[in-house]
DNA sequence: GAATACTATATAGCGCGCTATTTAATTGCA
DNA sequence: TGCAATTAAATAGCGCGCTATATAGTATTC
């Protein structure tokens, strides 16, 4: 999975989990650091590290919350913004190389989905 | 997935990749690094220092073998062996957390397997 | 209003999985 | 035989995901 992405994304000089992040912001164009985690299952220890990666390649800002300073705020620079449109060819490519319909991968997907969730509740 | 071998294995001492190894080795007792790699996709970059890890804890030993000097034989120790007995439960408790049946597992796995199969195999 | 508890990031440190490269042993071919 | 090509491990270096911990800022409680 993370191989097959890799070879899509080189072009576009970010990783998967990089641009993981990037398709949230794509759809909410600011969040701060802990609702990406939410999203992607990640935490601080994770994200900033990478953010700070995204945020010296200049697709994003980082900047502290004015109404509760202890939040970081992100949002996508106009060059982040403009990646999706390089990137839309990598979820058509990616959706290929499964050689799944779209109906058996949603359905894996809840599979899983739910399996985390079994998993993550305990025994 | 990794979560919950971390806490099951957290008596054992060892990580989950390191389980891996040892669940191929407690059904082969002797194998060189490539052949664990083909059973457990990886290659040495990942597995030598593994091995290191798990020979410096007494589990493994690692030589060289005496009819191909470039390869190194991998063969459990004693209390390598005798780590199966404790490890017995780990499987049973990371079965129970799916909350599948054996069945619904097999089947997911072989799904999985064969996403894998595809996606390496290109579009 | 001050001490306390809680929350959001950040940091340190570890193991893993990868790519790219190196080293050493074996194979194969002229 | 000798030299090139191949193979097996090892190494360097990077990003990720984690645990544990620290550092702030905010909320609560008395």
């Amino acid at each position: 999975m993370n191989k097959v992405y890799r070879k899509l994304l080189k072009p576009l000089a970010i990783t998967y989990p990089q641009y993981l992040v990037m398709m949230v912001l794509w759809e909410h164009d600011s969040l701060s650091v802990s609702e990406i985690g939410e999203r992607l299952f990640l935490d601080s220890a994770t994200l900033t590290p990478l953010l700070k990666r995204l945020e010296s390649a200049g697709l994003v800002t980082r900047s502290r919350s004015r109404e509760d300073e202890r939040q970081v705020v992100v949002a996508l620079t106009a060059r982040g913004r403009s990646l999706q449109a390089r990137a839309g060819k990598v979820q058509e490519s990616v959706f290929c190389a499964t050689g799944c319909t779209a109906a058996a991968l949603k359905d894996l997907k809840g599979e899983l989905q739910r399996l985390r969730a079994r998993l993550a509740a305990g025994c």
